[in-house]
DNA sequence: GCGCGTCTGTGCGCTGGCATACATAGCGGT
DNA sequence: ACCGCTATGTATGCCAGCGCACAGACGCGC
């Protein structure tokens, strides 16, 4: 499956990389809770109440318009951490984050994570550093949203979840899929097939399986590199 | 022209809201500069080595791909602050930010700004606050660009410069315009021919005039709205 | 093993935005 | 007043992606 890989060990990277003293410090505050595919970790605009540390699963964020239509924003793995707001000022996400691959994931009470936040040390850098990288990543969304083809930007978001889940092998619909690239199903099926057409991956009924990442890299826009060089995203 | 106007007064809103015990301590480090239509702030990549606080100019941030296509992914005027990375850890931001209206900014050397930032006090909480603003803009950018034509997005740009600029004039050509929306200058002049003969706007040679502004509100797609109520840009 | 719901492939007409090419139209300098 | 540069308006052909409609196809439950 998707979380068995020898590469993969269970915890949050950003969690992982501070010093024993504030991890001994914060541990009691973490709770390991499990998200199903598709699961809400919050809705836009909601008060939020706990920050998550992805371990295992991968969460999209969603920004969505008024008719329903949806464009993901943001994507976020074990190197980083959802809901960002309660430590930036803000009180709520003016999107919705989903869980586009079920795992699970840390999570910390706000307060908790607002006073440790204070403190200013290497878990304020830390928290601010994948800001930064989040920032980088929507920036580069917003400007392949608008200038590159749906086929194009197929090949970037499937080889940018392949690197947050280390497996070749994911479990999505193409609904969902056109949900995060802001296009119709349709517009997948077709950008799909061209790519199973040519021996990149393999797609049965949610199940997607790479079979060639580099042709997905050759096929992707300039934006998967980019966004790979600025966030701190392992690729095995 | 654009600045004489007796609601903008010249200062920076973000340093004007601090206590007088910050403002008095980061005076000193505080310069005063002028930028003219098109001049860049920094370049994408580029090491930064000020922050600059708008005055009465409008700093545009675009994203630049290989082929030189370009889109505008936030604009900051007076509410906040340009160079965001240099307190997010960061050294360089992956965009490229343009004067899109000429005026003053204050400016602050990277380390000053550091150094009061790691204080943790008002200065910080300030900084982080406008970030999370920030980043509800380029959210919102992000769909906003896959999801809605360009005749909407030209008024929905229009009226976040306007309420940056208290002004309905401003100088801009159409070429410039087009590399903020990421599309081409011909599509600019269609979108902005069919306002004019709307009576919505008078455009020539590279001076608009805001004629309507209840009607470009109307014609605008939601995003204005939203952005508008997220980010703390006044309307007059 | 049958039926139904979910997921996927496909076709068709339409529209927005692209590339290209060209025609004006102001504006400043000599 | 003339020239040339910059800024803008416009036409044509083309393609991507939309909305809609429908046809398989696989899987699960009874």
């Amino acid at each position: 499956m998707y979380q068995d890989h020898p590469t993969a060990p269970p915890v949050n990277h950003l969690l992982d990389a501070l010093p024993d003293e504030v991890g001994q410090r914060i541990a009691p505050d973490l709770e390991m809770v499990q998200f199903g595919l598709g699961d809400v970790v919050y809705e836009s605009g909601q008060r939020l109440t706990h920050v998550h540390f992805p371990v295992d699963c991968i969460v999209s964020l969603l920004y969505a318009m008024a008719d329903g239509a949806t464009a993901e924003i943001g994507m976020i793995g074990a190197e980083g951490v959802v809901g960002i707001a309660l430590f930036m000022g803000g009180e709520t996400m003016p999107s919705r984050a989903v869980a586009q691959c079920a795992g699970r994931a840390l999570r910390m009470p706000a307060r908790a994570l607002q006073e440790e936040f204070r403190r200013g040390g290497p878990f304020q850098a830390a928290l601010l550093r994948f800001t930064q990288t989040l920032l980088t990543q929507m920036s580069q969304t917003a400007a392949c949203n608008r200038l590159h083809p749906t086929d194009q930007r197929l090949c970037r978001w499937l080889l940018l979840s392949r690197d947050r889940l280390q497996s070749d092998e994911m479990l999505l619909t193409q609904e969902l899929i056109a949900g995060m690239l802001g296009v119709r199903r349709e517009g997948v099926s077709v950008a799909a097939g061209a790519l199973q057409t040519a021996g990149l991956i393999r797609y049965a009924r949610g199940r997607i399986t790479i079979l060639d990442r580099a042709g997905l890299e050759a096929r992707a826009c300039e934006c998967y590199q980019s966004v790979r060089d600025a966030c701190s995203a392992p690729v095995d």
